[in-house]
DNA sequence: GTCTAAACGAGACGGTACGTCTAGTCTTTCT
DNA sequence: AGAAAGACTAGACGTACCGTCTCGTTTAGAC
């Protein structure tokens, strides 16, 4: 048996050092550039440290990305669901950028050859994110800008859905008109199936 | 200099067997099975033959994808745009299924390290099912039902995004009534903003 | 079963283009270069066409070599056994050079790997050439230039032994003079043990 | 810029269990089944490995020859020349058997297409062997056993040229009694010409 | 301030797949 | 029917990364 090793010895420059490398490589070279040898040589770790601590390339990547997430406030509550939904998808666009070499991206397409890095992602990233966004639209009931009614899987697919497919499909990311015209959109639906 | 290869000498039993192979091992064991050379295995075809006609794993699975697709008709007119809309995402639905082994997850995947490919992808897949889809809104627009002013961006990333942000992140790709919930909900949408 | 080829239908051009291909390869890149499909290349003859000729790429070579051989009168008898070896010896160093890419040699390591073709080398190549020496040793026994009882088989190691030997171990071969020494020596010794 | 290995971490279970594979598999069958996967394979060690620590398949082949070589002493010296040349020269036929999967004459082949094994074969293998040989020479001269002007270069291709002869036409190895009469004879010579 | 155990960098190891090359076979088209 | 052209299966080539495993060398916490 392996024993797990001690987080309170863990070098923070090296775990500093990889997280970074990584979304370098990421951003200059895209997902095939980003391998753990060239993690561990640009960040000046061995390959060892890196399997000490993240069990795949993708649990570095979604460590890295989730970093980067944290740093933006989410589904705030200004009272105007419109405004904030447009806000909130910009955040996300923001962090999705840039398209062609967006560590997202790529953290999505390790999803697909690794399951258990995939189910990381929704539970740590996903999942949290549904709640928050689901919060927001209680509240948007209770002041009475969508119906009681309205399908809450319906709104997530509905709002968040476009920038993902574009994203796939490298179709261009929306703009924030773009994206505001959405959110109208999707929010005019709800009341109208409401 | 390299030749380029005569098409018209093509062995049309190899191409068949490595499409077919390329799909058969992405549905039994997805993308991280899915190699030239396991492809070439099954297919009982050589690598050389496979590097000869396509330039990437990527590009075979694209070609399989599109013959799979080919199969299916799309964007039919039968007057009822929710209706056709439901019935057009179903067969998208269909031919992403199964979601943990979806080759199309797999060659979205791909393109994600391989912008030459998701270029292909976009051009010989999206581009073409796009112009159908617009064609489609155009006839809804001339029968009334949506407006003349309708965006059709809009009506594209809210019909389509859904089922991609339910794929890259594994949330369970939509069933025939979340589906029709969805197109009811869009169609409501643009009405209301028209 | 196959029919075999009718040799009386063979071509001419294509059979001289083959063997004139094959030396001239083996003379420009060594061994390394000579491949079937160069050959093919260079001579402007399908590799069918050679498959259909020769077993294999020593095959060629040996008949390339053969011709190479036969236009050299070989053992000739002009009564003097020093000089006739010696004169001989040239003749074989001469057909063996350039030592690097000398198509003897690469002969002789073809026929390390297929010994098909070694086999066919003793029998078209060496065997008659030992039988011609044979007889020259007879010749000159008649005339009492070495004893009666002298070891043919000790003359036939000695007097082509070290083309051999420094052929294989690229030690430079031996020069007229050279030769001339070795002769005499060999012959010495077949007399002093006689 | 490759960063050369490093000798001290170099594993020597890996470099023997390669140069055991390499004779065996040449053994067994010939030189034509020496290949560097087949190495990998019957060691049980990875090409990488292999590529690490020598430059092509010969070199391999002769560092194997070497060590083979290096466990049998070398042109000893009893003070009885014939002796101990006929002696040298059965360890000689001994390293080379058997004939028809030799390592020498497979290495040999190996070095008609690899200039490089062939410089590398002479200076590492023959080179030396030649000094040890004159040495021996020498001391013989010193005891009268062969003329003060003996030709030593006379003298290397009468001994050892009758080997390599019948090594690459596979004419058959000599056995103690061939070696025996033909050391006779070249000191006879040696003897007749001083 | 040692001492010591663990985390570190470096990198060799057994593997797998890559994309390329040549061998030898087979098929098509031309003469 | 033979030849030129060239696509085919097969498999070795040499390379890149994978994830594991030593090595010595820091380095941080316990003494």
């Amino acid at each position: 048996m392996n024993a797990a090793p001690d987080p309170s010895r863990r070098s923070e420059r090296a775990r500093v050092a990889v997280l970074d490398a990584a979304l370098a490589l990421c951003r200059e070279s895209g997902l095939a550039q980003l391998t753990i040898e060239g993690i561990a040589d640009r960040a000046g770790v061995s390959k060892k440290t890196i399997y000490r601590w993240w069990p795949s390339k993708g649990a570095v990547l979604l460590d890295a990305v989730a970093d980067l997430a944290s740093r933006t406030a989410l589904h705030g509550d200004t009272g105007d669901l419109a405004a904030d939904m447009a806000a909130q998808l910009n955040n996300v666009v923001e962090i999705i950028s840039p398209q062609d070499t967006s560590p997202v991206a790529a953290l999505v397409a390790e999803g697909q050859r690794d399951p258990a890095l995939a189910a990381s992602i929704r539970e740590q990233m996903i999942m949290p994110s549904i709640a928050g966004f689901e919060e927001r639209l209680r509240s948007a009931q209770r002041v009475g800008q969508i119906p009681e009614n309205a399908d809450f899987g319906v709104a997530l697919d509905l709002f968040y859905g476009p920038i993902y497919h574009r994203l796939v499909y490298r179709l261009g990311l929306p703009d924030e008109d773009e994206i505001r015209t959405r959110v109208d959109h999707v929010i005019a639906g709800l009341r109208a199936m409401g």
